[in-house]
DNA sequence: CGTGTCGTTGAGCGCTTTCAACCCTGGTGG
DNA sequence: CCACCAGGGTTGAAAGCGCTCAACGACACG
């Protein structure tokens, strides 16, 4: 457990303590491990595979919350409020996990103040990244939302040009951004042919990130291809 | 300021040294607060007025994340994480804030641990919020965005009847359903027509809220109106 | 070689937006 | 006292965009 990222820090004797508290648990692919308005009864880091946060729309499709991979973890904010969860957890691959008892944690919480200063530290990235997320799904149209996506995934810094690896399958990507998979197919095969980004697989590249952002930004004239 | 719900529990010197880093300001009708992308010096409480936190868009429209009301606060995750500010703060009305200099609130942070939780909680419950708004917007029509949104701004208990005031202008709350005023306007209307919901003016009253509930749920049959 | 999953492409429809005019209310000043 | 205006809201008609449904292709796996 210590070698993960998200316990650097903590004491060795309250780690021990919770590791005690702790189970290894496995799930194969498309296992639900909590349902949506279920009551946590642990915290969730990923050892291994792929978790994803969605919520079930009435028209059977799904709206992705987010996709976990290593080292991430679930379910701090609903224990911490000791509200049920409002997104329903499925493992996308199969899937490792450790799961530590809420009851538990919270004690350790309650003890340890540098502890809790790391956990709002998270919840609050995590409500940071949700607004960003919010942004990218409340672009007017659906190439903006693409090109905001695939832009936001390059590196902070204002690299002029770079490359990436989405972060899951295109179906879970496009229900991240309230798209059908088959519109974000025709949106990036739209974007690869104005030259804003070459795509291979789950590959992305983008060679002029000044050109895509500012086409983006002025509501994506489709004349802007022009633009050489 | 010790009147305001969000410092209760808070220890009265405490209290004091950050009364002495606060300020106490007015805002005129549409006045900016914050742009985004700005970085924040201050943690900002509602003391009268309402504000608006909204994402402005490419099309010139905006997307609202939420309206501020009396002993309401912004900023705190922006700065726990240090953070440029991800949405635009702009009074609704005239408006009264105290505004709390980061740096010493955070100083006090860091000496109170209480407090830390208290922020985590706050916070906590805030990023709940944010992902039911999620939901909400995620719905697949704009009935059904209207009609989650209603029944959502109801007591939690589950109360069959019910009477609200909708807080803001329906032009601001449309925008954060991630419609369009005449939308919004439209399914207010649609909803009446099948007598789920009476209007008036901004006050909005629901005689059954569990029809409305499952007629939400199984994706809005329009003919779901005989259902007498 | 069949089967299942993931992804792309095509055609048509329906919902939301857009743009427009209009209504209503409250405030203001002659 | 009333004309006038601005802001908020409603309603109508037309167009565009994303969804739906369907078929097809690529690939991994047993």
């Amino acid at each position: 457990m210590g070698r993960l990222g998200c316990f650097e820090g903590w004491e060795s004797d309250q780690l021990t303590r919770l590791a005690a508290a702790a189970k290894f648990l496995s799930f194969p692919k498309k296992e639900k491990l909590i349902g949506k308005g279920d009551l946590i009864g642990s915290l969730f880091v990923v050892i291994s595979g792929r978790i994803r946060l969605h919520i079930p729309l009435s028209n059977g499709t799904e709206r992705v919350i987010a996709l976990l991979g290593q080292g991430e973890s679930l379910g701090e904010p609903c224990i911490v409020m000791s509200e049920p969860c409002p997104y329903e957890v499925v493992a996308c691959q199969h899937s490792h996990l450790i799961a530590i008892d809420a009851p538990t944690y919270r004690r350790e919480l309650r003890r340890n103040p540098l502890m809790v200063e790391r956990v709002l530290s998270l919840v609050s990235k995590r409500l940071l990244n949700t607004l960003r997320d919010i942004e990218i799904c409340a672009q007017p149209t659906s190439v903006q939302r693409v090109a905001s996506f695939i832009n936001q995934l390059g590196p902070n810094d204002q690299t002029p040009a770079f490359e990436i690896c989405l972060p899951g399958l295109k179906r879970d990507i496009a229900a991240k951004l309230g798209l059908r998979q088959e519109t974000f197919s025709r949106m990036l095969t739209f974007l690869i042919g104005r030259g804003f980004i070459k795509v291979n697989g789950a590959h992305v590249r983008v060679d002029d990130r000044g050109r895509l952002r500012r086409w983006m930004l002025s509501g994506c004239p489709l004349g802007a291809s022009a633009n050489k």
